[in-house]
DNA sequence: AATCCTGTATCAAACGATTGTTACATTTGG
DNA sequence: CCAAATGTAACAATCGTTTGATACAGGATT
């Protein structure tokens, strides 16, 4: 798989990294990790710390030597999960050029890191609707900076003009992000799946007659 | 009565009729629509008994005279929304022929209704994630039911083969399920949306030159 | 070597708040 | 005056969080 210098491409490898560097303890990271499953899978609201403390094995109110709050901890696991799939999508795309194929890149890059049961970070990034709405915000504008990634991609494309390039951007995005709610192991591949993505959002600006072009590759 | 002919649009329209044919009481339907707007904005979890009661102008034990409990009361609203979804959208289909046509009318409505800040109700499609699990396999299987009008739908498309009907069916849903999370009133309208996502969506099969087609024997 | 000291990690137990829910009393309208 | 509608008040459970005690490590002191 793809190393690029600091090489950071999941959630867990993150942690692994952090620890390394001193900034966590071994069980800081089992913690996070515990919590990051768990607000993926039922969401903030129905997710307690005791929950996350079992899934660890230790007390709910243990868990408060290595967190703050339960906010706190969600909030932080946002962040640390969108820093993770900006940072390896980046990588993903560096390299290429042709617009498509960057799309495609960062499309499927985005869905590994999503739907793969080892990595169990991104599905929060929709879970705003049960967390309370004072971190709402907070979540709101990582996702936004996050989503930049996209916001920068799409103009380079050859769209077809009759297509609004803001609703293809956040359709694509919507897709994206929710892809994981109804994905099982064992069928089509995130890979097969963020390709299939593209060939549906892929429509070329039409080719007036008589106008060179060079195509790109293809 | 309900006649799917007729005219049952909204939640609010399916209370109404359910209200004048006696089976329920006015009270009663103010609580579904309060608990459906409430469940639509946060979630099951993140919804109490006491905050649907406040909305309602009642204490949140007043309400057990009218829902046999909060999990019953879920239930309960998210089957009204799909039947009036079903009934709706096929409304919406009947008469057309075209099948590109009858995709955009049943995506145009399948918006119409998720984005109707009066409606209220569908958002709770994909908020699975914080209902208990019990509970949680009986939406899943009312949403497949449902969903089967898209299943029949898709089948008939001219569609280009290098596209899997599969995913393309999934991909769709998941977009008309999810665009209710940044759709804020005043941009685009709901049909300008459904017909830039069935523009984005349609890829008709390639007709080969000199192949007669008729149309689609079946 | 035995003792003390300090700091981290964990548990046990409880706090007050809130949850879904119920039993009973009270109001209200016909 | 009765029945439906609503309030009052509490239940046990669970929530996030805090407190205080305990266990155990290593380093410093005696």
């Amino acid at each position: 798989m793809k190393d690029a210098g600091g090489g950071v491409s999941t959630l867990r490898d993150s942690l692994a990294a952090a620890m390394a560097g001193g900034e966590l303890s071994e069980r800081h990271c089992e913690i996070l990790e515990a919590a990051a499953g768990l607000f993926a899978e039922r969401g903030y609201a129905a997710t307690s710390v005791r929950d996350i403390g079992e899934k660890v094995g230790l007390l709910g109110g243990s868990l408060y030597h290595y967190i703050k709050s339960k906010e706190a901890l969600f909030v932080r696991i946002h962040d640390m999960a969108l820093q993770v799939a900006g940072d390896r999508i980046a990588t993903a795309m560096a390299g290429k050029t042709d617009p498509w194929e960057r799309l495609e890149a960062a499309c499927v890059t985005m869905l590994e890191i999503q739907l793969d049961p080892h990595s169990l970070t991104m599905p929060l990034m929709n879970d705003f609707a049960s967390a309370p709405p004072e971190i709402r915000e907070r979540l709101v504008a990582k996702r936004d900076a996050f989503e930049a990634i996209f916001r920068e991609l799409i103009p380079g494309l050859p769209l077809d003009p009759a297509l609004d390039r803001g609703v293809y951007r956040l359709l694509l995005l919507t897709l994206l992000n929710n892809v994981s709610s109804w994905y099982r192991q064992g069928g089509m591949s995130p890979e097969d799946i963020g390709r299939q993505i593209v060939r549906i959002f892929r429509h070329d600006v039409k080719e007036k007659e008589g106008v060179e072009r060079v195509s790109p590759a293809r």
